[in-house]
RNA sequence: GGGGACGUAGCCCAGUGGCUUAAGGCUCCGGACUGUCGAUCCGGUGAUCGUGGGUUCGAAUCCCAUCGUCCCCGCCA
């Protein structure tokens, strides 16, 4: 039961081979004398042909059970070509009949278009993955990570992990907490991004770090955000704002030309917050000319440090307390804070942000400084970043990084309309998997080792 | 937390108060057909219109509540 060949593979050279191909029926065209079928795999597609022989249990076939056909490569008969596919010129004359794996009706139809209701297609994720849109998007993306890993590896960067469970942080999004039971009342965060982490391994030494990193938020959910998503997570020691955009620059063109065969014109253009703002009304202006590409890249940068938060009536990081200031700037940070710029980036495509990044702050006092203005004490800080803090005293050197979001860059390259299409077993609004049905009660025993109790309100 | 759209057979969808015994396409079932390619042709099964309540002589169609889905705002350093 071993194949010969996939679904895509063969041709014209190959007339007359004995051949054995498995695959799902993609379709079944019954003329009653003789019957047709599209074999289908992840390769492609090609046309079975039945005729008396096999035709009784070839009739009993239908969609999407899995078969096994032994024959004969021919060619197709003049005027019935089908050159919609690349094995449009053969088909297999089936010998051999095995029925592998039946199917059960479907839920929905796959060889339609995507309009069946999202929760239906998560639900049975296993079978909407099979249509061949969706097998092309998840194939550009392993295409994409290759095409980084291969790029990044030419360039010297060092592919290094950083931990899932780690600490809370006070600063941005609500973090998911996995509770400890070797230490009862604690909690280990899931990270927001691996931010500390890159900047110790620029301490240790590595000079130039790369991850494809999961990033965890626990906020509410839309087209383009899910609560776990994945940045290519880049960070630089000794470099230029401008030779960490040019590597970028420079690995996005490389990855429109391989997957899109597209030229991207280089470098992207910059605009300054300030310009960004005051001519469009935005820090992520869609810049498209339709004219040329459907693909806008800009550079944004020199955001303001802080933000003035009313509600607390205090400075908030713009970007994040790790920024860098802009050096000509620093002498404005006692008196007027909010003029000061810091080195800072995000690349905004289409008008949709799709990475961002800084010059990091590399000495104590300085970092300590910026805690300060953001209004944490000295105790806070030093609970939560001392480590960092520390780190920055050991000769820690100057670097900088960026991260961008794969998931909504492979939603435009794709011209995918919410990244969902692009993630394989993605969350529904409410954050709920319908696939799976997490999140999940647990059971009593594992609260108890947990040292966790559920508040009643909430039913249990 | 707020706003919007939607919820009709397995899937997609028409129908906005009586002319609908709820139409159509696909799936599914049966039949015909030796060259199709989301085959075609003929026939058939299948929904009481998310749920509950109300208005009305009469409701899928109006009102209220509730549940669910998607989109957006807030939020997302």
């Amino acid at each position: 039961m071993k194949r010969t060949h996939n679904c895509g593979e063969l041709r014209r050279s190959d007339l007359g081979k004995d051949v054995f191909l498995i695959g799902w029926v993609n379709v079944r065209r019954d003329h009653g004398g003789l019957l047709f079928i599209d074999l289908r795999d992840r390769y492609g597609i090609t046309q079975v042909l039945f005729d008396a022989k096999l035709l009784s249990s070839s009739k009993s076939l239908h969609s999407e059970d899995l078969i096994g056909v032994g024959g004969k490569v021919q060619e197709r008969p003049k005027g019935t070509i089908n050159n919609k596919l690349v094995t449009g010129e053969i088909e297999v004359f089936a010998e051999k009949l095995f029925l592998l794996n039946k199917s059960k009706d479907l839920p929905f139809e796959l060889s339609h278009d995507l309009k069946v209701a999202e929760e239906i297609r998560l639900t049975y994720r296993y079978l909407d993955l099979r249509r061949p849109i969706m097998q092309k998007r998840l194939i550009m993306r392993h295409r994409l990570v290759k095409l980084i890993r291969d790029y990044l590896g030419k360039k010297e960067f060092l592919e290094i992990e950083t931990p899932i469970l780690t600490k809370s942080t006070p600063e941005g999004a609500r973090d998911y907490l996995v509770p400890s039971r070797l230490s009862p009342g604690d909690f280990y965060a899931l990270p927001q991004s691996p931010q500390l982490f890159k900047q110790l391994l620029m301490v240790a030494g590595f000079e130039k770090y790369f991850q494809i990193a999961r990033c965890f938020r626990d906020e509410d959910l839309r087209a383009d955000r899910q609560p776990e998503h994945t940045q290519l997570d880049l960070e630089c020691s000794f470099m230029t704002q401008e030779e960490i955009l040019a590597i970028i620059e420079e690995m996005i063109g490389m990855l429109f030309e391989e997957i899109l065969s597209l030229k991207i014109p280089l470098p992207f253009p910059h605009l300054m917050y300030q310009e960004a703002i005051s001519k469009y009304g935005t820090d992520k202006p869609d810049l498209r000319d339709e004219k040329k590409t459907n693909f806008s890249f800009v550079w944004v940068e020199q955001f303001p440090l802080f933000q003035f938060n009313k509600e607390q009536d205090r400075l908030d990081p713009q970007h994040h307390p790790f920024t860098l200031p802009m050096e000509e700037d620093l002498s404005l940070l006692d008196q007027e804070p909010l003029k000061v710029r810091g080195l800072c980036y995000d690349l905004i495509l289409n008008g949709q942000e799709v990475g961002g990044g800084s010059l990091r702050i590399h000495k104590r006092e300085l970092q300590e400084k910026i805690f300060g203005l953001i209004g944490l004490s000295q105790e806070v800080y030093l609970s939560k970043f001392g480590f960092l803090l520390e780190a920055l005293e050991y000769g820690a050197p100057p670097h900088g990084g960026i991260a961008l979001g794969l998931d909504r860059l492979l939603m435009l390259m794709s011209g995918a309309d919410s990244i969902r299409e692009v993630i394989a077993f993605p969350k529904s609004g409410d954050g709920s998997c319908p696939l799976t049905g997490a999140p999940a009660r647990v059971s009593l025993q594992q609260l108890k080792e947990l040292s966790l109790k559920i508040d009643k309100k909430n039913k249990l």
